[in-house]
DNA sequence: AGTTAGCACTCCTCATCAGTGAGTGCTAAT
DNA sequence: ATTAGCACTCACTGATGAGGAGTGCTAACT
C-alpha cells in the first residue's frame, strides 16, 4: 500500500504542481523536472499506477491528472507529518494592542484571511468551560432579577430571571454572598450537584430562589454552542479559487458563512481532540463544503478559555502555509494574552 | 418635463417588463399589451422620446430599451406614490414567540429575505437614544468596576471601567444610588452637563469616581454606530439576478454585508428623515451598492428604542412588494413588541 | 398630424465546424 | 526497466453563417 520513493516524488509533483494552477497536470509537465529524470512516457506509467491506487483522478479521458482526496490525505500526513512547520512569516500587526477579547478575534480573523487567501472562521470561548470569576445578582423590577456573570477573561454574560417573589436588600445580599462564595473558581460544567444542595441548605428561605437562579443559569449556557460567537472573515476569497466559483458552489459556500449556526457542526467536532484538525473534501462535517479543505485548531487563552480556529479554502490550498499560519496563529494568542490576563 | 399619459404607461409597462425578465424590452412586446392599442412604430417613436428625456437606456443599438435610474425613480415617486400599499401577506409566523431582541430581529431578517429574495439587513437599536432603566456597579476586582446598564427593551451593556481607586461598601452603595435616581428615565443623549454637576455635588468624596464613571460609560456608547448590532440574511439572494451575480459585482457586494462596519453608512443616511427610504442605484451611500437599489425603513418599538431594516437588491427589485412588506413589518414590530414590553 | 406598414440595417446569440494542442495508452525498440 | 513513436481522445479556440429581435426611417394611410 505504500509508495516508492519514486511514485511519491511524482504524486507530491502532481499535487504541487495543481495547487499552483489549479489545472489538471500532465506527464510531460512532471517530466521536465529535474530531479527526477525520466520521460514523459516512463511518467505515464507509473501515473498510471497511481490513479489505479486512488490517489490521482483524470478527469475525463486524456487529460492531465488531479489528486483525489486519497491523495491529497496522503500529502498531508505523510509529507508534511514530519516536515518542521517553522516560523511563518505571520503578522501578527496591532494584535496586543486591542483589548476586548471579542475585537482581538475579529481582527485576527481579518489577519488570518488576508495572509492565507482563505475564508476563516473563528469560535470566540464557550463559556461553559470557562471559570466563573464574579456572579452579581440584582433586582431590576418586583420579581425580575439581573444575573451579570463574569468568567475568566472577563466575558459577561447577562440573563434576566424570572423568580416568582420579591426579595429584599438583605435577601439579595445574602444571594450574591452565596453564589460567589461557591461558585467562584468553576465553571459551569463543574457545577456539580453536590455543590447546589450545599448552597441549599445554607440559603434557608431563599432555597427556592436559589434553585430557579441556577437552574436557569445552567439551561442559558448548557448547550455548549448555544451563546457561541462565530466570527468570520475573507468569505470572498473563494472567488479567487474557479472550481468553488461558479454559482451555485459559491451560494452555498456563502450561505454556510451566513448561517454560523451551520458552522458550529466544524467546531463540534473538533472540540473532542485537542490537535490540529485536517478535513479533505468528503471528510468535511459540513454538507456543503464537500469540495473544500477545512483546517481547524484549538487555541486557549488560561483560565479554561478554549475556543477553535478554522480555515476554509479549495482542496487543493496550500495546506503546508495554513497549517503553519494556524500554529503560529494559535500560540501567538496563547502568547499575547496570557502575559495581559492575570 | 412630465410625460403624457401615453408615455407613462409606456414607462410603466417597459419597467413593468424589465423588473420581470431582466431582459431589454422591445417595442413589439409593447404594443401587444391590449390596454393601448398601437403599433409597434408608435411604441418605437414614443420609445425614443423617453430615451431622449432620459426615462429609458438602449444597451446597444438595436437592443430593446431598459429603464434608467431616473426611470426608476419616476416609477417610484409618481407611480407608487398614491397606490394603496395594502396588505402585503407577509407571513409573521413566530414573530411573537421568540423573546429576545437580538433573536427577534435575527429571525425577522430572515423571514424578510425569504419573502422578498432580497439580501436583508436591519440594525439593532441604538443604545445612545434609549432611556435608562437600570444601572448596576459593582467591584469586580481590587479597583475595577463593573456597570451594567440596562436600557428600555431590556437591552444590557456591560462596562468593566478602571477606577483607580478603592470603593468600600458603602461607597458603591453610594454611587448606585447617586446614578440611578439621577439617570434613571433619561438616555445616554440625554445625559447634560447639568445632571453631572448636580451629581458630583451630591457625590463629594466620590466625585473623581463619578467623574471617571460618566466619561466612561458616556465615550462607550458616544459613538452612535459603535455598538450597533446589525443583522444580515440572504446575501446569497443575489444570486438569483445575473446582473449582480456575476464574480466581480457578487463579490464587493458580499464583502460589503461580511464588513458589517460599511453598512452602517446605509443607516447613518436613514437616521435623519423617519419615512421610508429608496436608493436606486448612483443614489446609494455605498459605492459598492451603485448597481443596487436599497430600501430602509425605520422601526419604532417604544421607549426611544430605534433601528433600521434595509432592503438590498437588483435595481429592477419589485419596489412595490418590498415597501409593503418592509412597511408592514415595521408596524408589526412596532404592535408585537409594544404589547410585552411594559 | 398622428399612426402605421414596410424595409433595410444593426447587433446579439447560437450552433457548427475545423484546427490546434495537450494529454493518454499502447507497442515496439533500446 | 525505460523510452521513442504513433494513433487517438477531447477540450478549447476562432471563424463563419443563419436566425432573430429590435431599431430608425420613409412613405402611405386615415
Amino acid at each position: 500500500m505504500d509508495l516508492d520513493e519514486r511514485k511519491e516524488k511524482i504524486l507530491k509533483a502532481i499535487i504541487a504542481n495543481y495547487m499552483k494552477t489549479g489545472e489538471p497536470v500532465g506527464s510531460r509537465t512532471i517530466s521536465k523536472i529535474p530531479d527526477l529524470n525520466l520521460s514523459s512516457a516512463t511518467i505515464r506509467n507509473e501515473m498510471s499506477d497511481l490513479e489505479d491506487m486512488g490517489y490521482i483522478i483524470q478527469p475525463y479521458t486524456s487529460a492531465g491528472r488531479i489528486p483525489s482526496d486519497k491523495g491529497y490525505r496522503y500529502y498531508v500526513d505523510e509529507v508534511l507529518r514530519d516536515k518542521e512547520l517553522e516560523f511563518s512569516g505571520f503578522k501578527t500587526q496591532m494584535l496586543e494592542k486591542v483589548d476586548k477579547l471579542e475585537h482581538v478575534l475579529k481582527h485576527l480573523a481579518k489577519i488570518l484571511a488576508s495572509n492565507t487567501n482563505y475564508a476563516t472562521l473563528i469560535a470566540g470561548p464557550t463559556t461553559n468551560k470557562t471559570k466563573i470569576k464574579f456572579i452579581q445578582v440584582s433586582k431590576m423590577e418586583e420579581e425580575k432579577l439581573l444575573v451579570v456573570t463574569v468568567f475568566g477573561g472577563n466575558i459577561i454574560r447577562n440573563n434576566i430571571i424570572d423568580v416568582r417573589r420579591t426579595l429584599d436588600d438583605d435577601e439579595l445580599l445574602n444571594v450574591n454572598l452565596l453564589l460567589n462564595t461557591t461558585l467562584n473558581g468553576y465553571s459551569i460544567d463543574d457545577i456539580s450537584l453536590a455543590m447546589i444542595t450545599q448552597m441549599k441548605e445554607k440559603a434557608g428561605d431563599l432555597k427556592e430562589v436559589i434553585h430557579i437562579l441556577i437552574s436557569e443559569i445552567a439551561s442559558a449556557f448548557k448547550d455548549a454552542t448555544a451563546d457561541m460567537q462565530i466570527y468570520t472573515s475573507g468569505t470572498t476569497n473563494i472567488f479567487k479559487y474557479p472550481e468553488l466559483s461558479d454559482g451555485e458552489m459559491a451560494s452555498k459556500l456563502i450561505d454556510t458563512f451566513e448561517e454560523k449556526e451551520k458552522l458550529k457542526k466544524i467546531f463540534d467536532e473538533a472540540d473532542s481532540n485537542s490537535a490540529i484538525q485536517v478535513y479533505i473534501g468528503e471528510e468535511s462535517p459540513i454538507q456543503n463544503m464537500k469540495d473544500c479543505s477545512i483546517i481547524t485548531a484549538n487555541y486557549e487563552l488560561g483560565q479554561g478559555i478554549k475556543g477553535t480556529i478554522g480555515i476554509v479554502g479549495p482542496k487543493r490550498m496550500d495546506y503546508e502555509k495554513v497549517l503553519r499560519t494556524i500554529k503560529e496563529c494559535v500560540t501567538q494568542l496563547d502568547d499575547s494574552h496570557g502575559k495581559k490576563d492575570t
